[in-house]
DNA sequence: TACACTAATAGATATTTTCGATTTATTAAT
DNA sequence: ATTAATAAATCGAAAATATCTATTAGTGTA
């Protein structure tokens, strides 16, 4: 078998004709009909059912054009990974974020990131932390950053920075006349918090545990934004993560920031890749950057 | 680039030795030298470091030759993608069961299998639920035997049969003189379980729950068969399943294992597999015939 | 220095891939 | 029925590629 047959065979599953699948391949119609009958004679079965009017693909031959594409992917990243020792801050990466920190995390980072490796391109993708963990495992991506632990033994850690929960109350509740509050202060307080799924949802919960404050169950939000409207509506409060409260606040907002004062509920924002990955140099310097700017 | 370049990596890599590289692909060592070069030419990167009288791989090499294997494997699939479309009920299968199924449903199915599908190879893994998903969703395995339902879209499943709980008390107990007994007899009881990590655990806990049993936390088996001699010893009581209830029993067994009257607890045990995987057709029958010796 | 071992090189040969020209088959239009 | 248009298969020559054997060159050891 060959690679160049497989790349015959997906053109033709691509284009369904010979000729513009030979076209696209840049070499002549016989020369693909000729591979693709090779391929089929070692394989022993018809991959493509055709006749001078049509081309279709049998079963099988749509299988194995399914599991050609896989085979060319690898070979492609095996140029990737050549590329990626000679220059480890360049070529393509494929990251995924949490919901609840892409949005805030992103414009900080992205810009310094640009300026610093301008060879390296970042695919960005939002999902929460367990379909990305999938997706890391099953080398879809590359990279994730959320929040951390994570209990894995396949992944390997950097450490980003810590994150402070602030309050977010409504304009007119009285805790909104405080400057800082006391973890004590959420004590039979109600809160709103995300949907399942959310690991943010599980961290804030954590919190109210705690303190000693409660869930509101007549409301869950799907995003922070969501959340952060519903406490602008007057409908109750919540906590932020510090990223995500605006850096220009005013006594006038429908929603009043609060900090809290020490010990102040926090989470870990890290990184995570597969373990022994061979970009793992490309991740140590990506670390790098995005801790400086929280320094 | 080229499969059998890729081949002549790996083998180098194996052997850290061009001549016997070169004699286990079957070719003389100057082709396999040349092709090798050729490889490192069109990559642009050294991935051998070689002199007359040692082999060793740089870093690049050894991440190339890494994704060598995996695409190399790739290919290999093709061949048995055909082959199963040729002949379903032919090739390997990797299955996974779990560890309180498969000790006791294999040597009941197995002869079956065997039989009716001779030229059908299973290589049997046996690990927990969530290893299990993980592994089928990484294809490392195909088929997964297992307790059902699963709560993902990923994958298909087919019903094989139901498998009620029976009770193992040791024979000086009270409850072991009954010869049915009810949910409620067991109000109150301490009962021993698995340890975490094992679906039956969580399945008997359930059970427990209903029933207004609790655990004896003190002891956590670690297998099934490890909970039957705790039963033995007279330690306490345990819910097992049906499959791993000696057919023969007699009244003078340090174990007595009791029958529920309906409403019977129970649960299904299925086979799941990747959703539109070409070997449908193989589950299939696979299911058919397993499922005919538990009418 | 001679020897044993190993990878690289050279030149010849064999194999495979490709191309252009042609053929065969099918459909649509006249 | 005839013709034209389209598309895939086939053929034979050419080009490209992979392989072989024989030889060379480098490296460590006795």
């Amino acid at each position: 078998m060959n690679l160049r047959e497989l790349e015959y065979l997906v053109a033709v599953d691509d284009e369904r004709h010979f000729n513009r699948a030979a076209q696209r391949c840049f070499v002549s119609q016989p020369t693909l009909s000729g591979q693709v009958k090779k391929l089929e004679d070692e394989l022993g079965v018809l991959l493509i059912e055709r006749n001078t009017r049509q081309v279709s693909m049998t079963d099988v031959g749509l299988a194995v054009a399914q599991q050609a594409r896989k085979i060319l992917t690898e070979v492609k990243a095996i140029k990737e990974i050549t590329q990626s020792f000679e220059d480890p801050m360049a070529g393509e990466l494929q990251v995924g974020l949490i919901p609840t920190v892409a949005p805030y995390l992103l414009p900080l980072i992205m810009p310094a990131v640009n300026l610093n490796f301008p060879k390296l391109t970042l695919w960005l993708h939002e999902y929460q932390t367990a379909v990305l963990l999938d997706k890391l495992n099953k080398s879809e991506l590359d990279l994730l950053i959320l929040a951390l632990p994570v209990e894995t033994d396949e992944f390997s850690e950097i450490d980003l920075f810590e994150e402070s929960f602030w309050l977010a109350v409504p304009h007119h509740e009285a805790l909104g006349r405080k400057k800082n509050i006391h973890l004590i202060d959420l004590d039979e307080q109600e809160m709103l918090l995300l949907e399942e799924g959310h690991c943010l949802r599980g961290q804030a919960l954590d919190v109210c545990f705690s303190a000693g404050a409660t869930e509101n169950n007549r409301f869950r939000a799907t995003s922070l934004e969501t959340l952060r409207h519903m406490v602008s509506e007057g409908l109750g409060m919540t906590l932020l993560p510090e990223l995500s409260v605006p850096k220009k606040r005013s006594k006038k907002d429908s929603i009043q920031y609060i900090p809290f004062n020490d010990p102040k509920p926090r989470r870990r924002i890290g990184l995570i890749y597969r373990k022994g990955s061979y970009r793992e140099e490309t991740y140590q310097q990506l670390a790098k950057i995005i801790k400086k700017l929280f320094l």
